[in-house]
RNA sequence: GGCCCCGUCGUCUAGUGGCCUAGGACGCCGCCCUCUCAAGGCGGUAGCGCCGGUUCGAAUCCGGUCGGGGCUACCA
């Protein structure tokens, strides 16, 4: 049934807006699902709507893909021998298609305003949101002409067949709509324009996608693309009709769809805030699919050999912001020390900490100092938090006025006076002397716990209550700028 | 309103008639480790919406019910 073109699948976006993570996911599913049966990825732009469409969110729905490393086998800029694969220029594909399935009446005229077929509903007593009621379609020519010569013109609207509509849906099984249940719905404006309602089936079946893996949100209209389908194939435009697979919805807090505006669709956003790809993926892949029983960390690689449609879930998905990080996380340990030190240069650089490229001293600094806090971030964009005392000119560094307060009071100053004392006399400056060296001033000298020794210390040094390990961080800093920082604590 | 989809811990899920006194993960709580925070280790909390039926046996099959959601444009 789907010819020996083998699978192809596709992810066809309209360019409005920022990519979201319902699309994201969606992307996924259908890139895994070639990926697993070995065949091919057909990325298509819905670009019908010029007054929402730009070629900003255009540039960045590829952009978007290329990071995550979606890569696609046919679409803009890389072409395929179905394209061109952006709608806006597929016009006289639609065109005539649309005259074809009007010679060969699938599509009829019709003149029918919404006002006049509301009234109609209201005179029959008919519940009014019923939809459109197909009045036009057994309209006679010598009707039609009247319309015309009174200056109405026409949309074109696809004859829906008499009988159920059913599907074997890939996720959900046997699906059926009822006979009637679904009007002839328009498939042109009167100006001749196609809608989305025919061009997205024109093109998968002229692009030959054998399987269309969407949201659920798109279920109604299947019984639509199934009669579409049919006329298409009537005249010879499609071979075969595709298999559907119906996608859970990802849901907000609420169990609603998550909407475009909600903060957390954003997709760039995860990028700005250090979200690895492969975390991010993961965390996607998790809203709808699992890879098996008791394990939820995985590669793409691992993601594309277990992927399989028909065990996708189909209740909608709650996006947890919390789990998504903490999958993040798990990937960010997973990372080689020198892949996480590539992965967190260019937030520490946008910062402003280190320069683009960052200069040979700050590329040791941040080797030395990457391993201290890769254990430490859900985001990559955390580091720069954490390691921003490393990096800040030393005029400029003054820890946190808030941490400051809760443990630099006067009883600090002897904590800080013992520290410095400890810290001149040494002779080696690495991490275990020092440690040595504070233990005996600080906790066998002044007799204190260690949480209440190294408080003072660590915020005279890092700024903050919170940070990487202490002696480690003081043998990066140096031995010059741990005693100016602790003297200056001390002056308050 | 109509049509359609969905219903296992708070959340994502495993579960396809006996392996389930329901497993994992996130979260939360406690303990251990410990210079802080994490990470890690150990332990705990919490769920099959409800009612019938089928069956020796049901989270799993059927019916109903309740609840949630989606769609219902000359947007995509």
């Amino acid at each position: 049934m789907t010819d020996n073109l083998g699978v192809r699948v596709r992810f066809c976006p309209s360019p409005t807006g920022v990519p979201h993570v319902g699309l994201t996911r969606t992307a996924l599913f259908n890139w895994a699902y070639a990926r697993h049966r070995g065949g091919v990825f057909v990325f298509r732009i819905e670009d019908t709507d010029a007054a929402r469409d730009s070629e900003e969110s255009y540039r960045l729905l590829l952009d978007a893909l290329r990071w995550l490393g979606l890569t696609w086998d046919e679409g803009p800029e890389v072409g395929g021998p179905y394209g061109p694969y952006r709608q806006s220029e597929r016009r006289e594909i639609y065109a005539d298609v649309i005259r074809r399935l009007v010679e060969a009446g699938h599509a009829y005229e019709s003149f029918s305003t919404a006002e006049e077929i509301e009234a109609r509903h209201h005179a029959a007593g008919r519940d009014p949101k019923l939809g459109y009621d197909n009045y036009d379609r057994t309209l006679t020519e010598e009707q039609n002409r009247r319309f015309r010569d009174e200056g109405r013109t026409p949309v074109l609207r696809l004859r829906m067949p008499d009988e159920d509509l059913s599907w074997s849906d890939l996720v959900r099984g046997e699906v059926s709509f009822k006979a009637g249940g679904v009007p002839d719905f328009v498939v042109a404006r009167a100006n001749g324009d196609p809608l989305y309602p025919l061009t997205n089936p024109v093109d998968d079946a002229t692009m030959r996608i054998s399987h269309v893996l969407r949201g659920e949100d798109l279920l109604p209209s299947t019984p639509r693309q199934i009669a579409l389908y049919r006329a298409l194939i009537d005249i010879g435009v499609a071979e075969f009709v595709p298999e559907f697979g119906h996608l859970p919805m990802v849901v907000d807090e609420r169990g609603k769809k998550l909407s475009k505006r909600d903060p957390r669709s954003d997709l760039l956003a995860y990028r700005t805030r250090g979200y690895l790809p492969e975390g991010l993926l993961n965390y996607l892949a998790l809203l709808g699919w699992a890879i098996g029983p008791d394990r939820d960390i995985f590669t793409v690689e691992e993601m594309v050999r277990a992927f399989d449609v028909s065990r996708v879930s189909q209740n909608p998905a709650r996006f947890d912001e919390r789990k998504s990080e903490a999958i993040n996380a798990a990937h960010i340990r997973l990372l080689s020390p020198p892949d996480f030190v590539s992965a967190i240069t260019p937030h520490l650089s946008r910062a402003g900490l280190v320069a683009d490229p960052p200069t040979d001293e700050e590329a040791r600094v941040l080797t030395a100092a990457a391993p201290l806090v890769q254990e430490r971030v859900s985001v990559l964009s955390q580091a720069t938090d954490m390691l921003a005392f490393l990096f800040v000119a030393e005029e400029k560094f003054a820890p946190e006025p808030d941490h400051a307060a809760k443990v630099l009071g006067p009883d600090a100053g002897p904590v800080l006076d013992a520290t410095v004392t400890a810290l001149s006399a040494l002779s080696s400056w690495d991490a275990a002397s020092i440690e040595d060296a504070l233990k005996s001033a600080l906790v066998d000298g002044l007799g204190l716990k260690p949480r209440k020794a190294f408080a003072p210390v660590r915020v005279a040094l890092t700024g903050r209550t919170v940070s990487p390990p202490l002696y480690e961080s003081m043998e990066l800093l140096g031995r010059d700028r741990v005693l100016d920082r602790l003297r200056r604590a001390r002056q308050g």
